[in-house]
DNA sequence: TTGTACGCGTTATCAT
DNA sequence: ATGATAACGCGTACAA
């Protein structure tokens, strides 16, 4: 069992120089390489990875940086898809994945990060507007792909949905079928996320002549938001497009709960067409947004950074699908 | 911004190896300390991983192997549970993750980590009796701690619970309560906890000279398991000791389904304590295993294992501890 | 306490 | 196509 690639070059009969080039495909005569090969199979060979680190100049590993409250990442599937497109992406092409989620404060994530070394780049989730930790890797001179954040500088390179759109597409929906009254649940206020998909829901309902004038209450995406779906109706909303699937969710169990039925008496809309929005009775209307494409996605956007390492950001905003259940059939309309 | 000790050791007007000592703790004079202390902050200087790993034999960072379909990773409590255990062990003594889940096949993901050297060892879920990446890692000189699984050669260090001891103890408090005909739905058979539980509870009838023909149905540690116990009620149980907490959640869906009620009719009882349990209608007795602790100690055995690398395997047997509720009130008993 | 010097195992640049 | 040889940046005996 070689252990250096001297050892494996005095029992080949060749150099050091070489086996490398036999390992790393560089241009060698054919016979030579086979018998390399022969011997690097029998001795179940494997370079050092550190001392390969330190030559090139490139690890093969890649930092994932998701730092949420760890409950969170388990029962969002939204994360959990994320970060398994992310780790599917990378274990297709070999690469190494070190993952840091909410353990610590985001200053020392940040530390052990930037100390780690070693990684040749990172993928963060970033959908806070402001955050320490996402600014901080963006100042170091790490690779670095966004997931879900615009940055005001354009100097950053990320993979993201185009909310504003998105959330004019299923609000204009909602108004086709004849609602006037269409409330709105948002998401958690200081993300990104929420702040577009609030102003596409206004957009739309401003083009179409239609007041919002208390028809819009604050949201964490998060099951419990669905409370709000109460006060809309008080307030006299016909329809509610919910910030995301999972305030869906609660909203729907609060309208039926109130005796009122969806869609006939308010039509309900989601945003992410996760797995159970399709399970969920009325079948939810919603967004598709490909979460777990996302995480793909940034994948990929990090292997363009790091093979062209001076070709600028790239950004890449991924299509969304309006996707029309029973949760708002056209019933009122039709009566 | 200094590169390397060396440019640092320049600026500071000391040696590179007095550097080296302030940064790892040497023997250092107080002022000497303060001044290069002071250059270190100055230039944010960080010490380069690779050449550091080559030098020390020691990267800082351990692999983490959960090789399961990615989607029970996150739908199932007991395995989250897990992770963030033991990445928050890890994260405390900032001893970096690299994270492997199902995303592949188990041989292309032992080579992955074998090839990916750089790391100092290795924590693998071992649930299967036999399983060929666990073989794998057992078998290379990576220092491995196994999470759930004894093998039957002694040369492995692991993390379990005791639950051929865990089951009788559930088992035994079933039988307590006058119930006669305790039935069983086992986990996922090939398991070591499965067998070790079904071991526990057939150890635990024989001891009170009850018979168990019939009264054991095969599971697999998810939810749907839980639909045996219609069987098991057919054939005179009245009382039903599930393998885990998901498959009781099945089960107490299917027996109040049949209009029956817990733990009047028939009395219920898992094994983990998830959060879930304590939520249930009614609330669940069962064995509570600090899973999440489990993880945390799956970390501390490795790290303690590189601490003596020829110290000889460890074995950590966690305690468990029988949580009973309203599931297997003693109603029966009393009437 | 501090400095010198060697070794860690590769990759990559030169000659040949 | 192949072989020397110089980096790569740090840890650590050993010497002073």
């Amino acid at each position: 069992m070689a252990r250096t690639l001297d050892e494996l070059a005095a029992l080949s009969g060749v150099s050091r120089a070489t086996v490398s080039r036999v390992i790393n495909g560089g241009p060698v005569a054919e016979d030579t390489r086979r018998r390399v090969t022969e011997v690097l199979e029998r001795t179940k060979f494997r370079p050092n990875a550190a001392a390969r680190t330190l030559a090139s100049g490139r690890s093969g590993v890649a930092g994932v940086v998701m730092h949420l409250e760890p409950r969170l990442l388990f029962e969002d599937p939204y994360f959990s898809s994320l970060l398994q497109g992310v780790a599917d992406a990378l274990a297709e092409h070999a690469v190494g994945m070190m993952l840091w989620l909410g353990n610590r404060s985001k200053e020392e994530t940040l530390d052990q990060i930037l100390w780690m070394g070693l990684l040749d780049g990172v993928i963060v989730t970033a959908h806070q507007q402001d955050d320490p930790l996402v600014d901080g890797l963006l100042a170091s001179d790490l690779p670095t792909v966004l997931i879900g954040h615009r940055r005001a500088d354009r100097t950053a390179s990320y993979v993201d949905v185009d909310n504003v759109e998105a959330a004019d597409m299923v609000t204009t929906h909602l108004i086709r079928l004849g609602r006037r009254r269409v409330g709105h649940i948002t998401g958690r206020r200081g993300t990104v996320a929420a702040e577009d998909r609030i102003a596409g829901y206004e957009r739309a309902m401003a083009r179409a002549g239609l007041a919002t004038e208390g028809l819009s209450v604050e949201g964490a995406f998060d099951r419990a938001s669905g409370a709000g779906a109460v006060d809309l109706i008080e307030r006299g909303a016909d329809a509610i497009f919910c910030a995301n699937d999972a305030s869906a969710a609660g909203a729907l169990e609060w309208i039926t709960g109130r005796g009122l039925s969806v869609p006939e008496d308010v039509a309900l809309a989601g945003f992410d067409d996760l797995a159970f929005a399709a399970e969920l009775d009325p079948p939810l209307t919603t967004v598709r947004q490909g979460v777990q494409q996302q995480g793909v996605e940034a994948a990929h956007t990090l292997f363009h950074l790091l093979r062209d390492p001076n070709a600028g950001p790239k950004r890449v905003i991924l299509p969304t699908e309006l996707v029309i259940r029973r949760s708002t059939a056209g019933a009122k309309q039709a009566a």
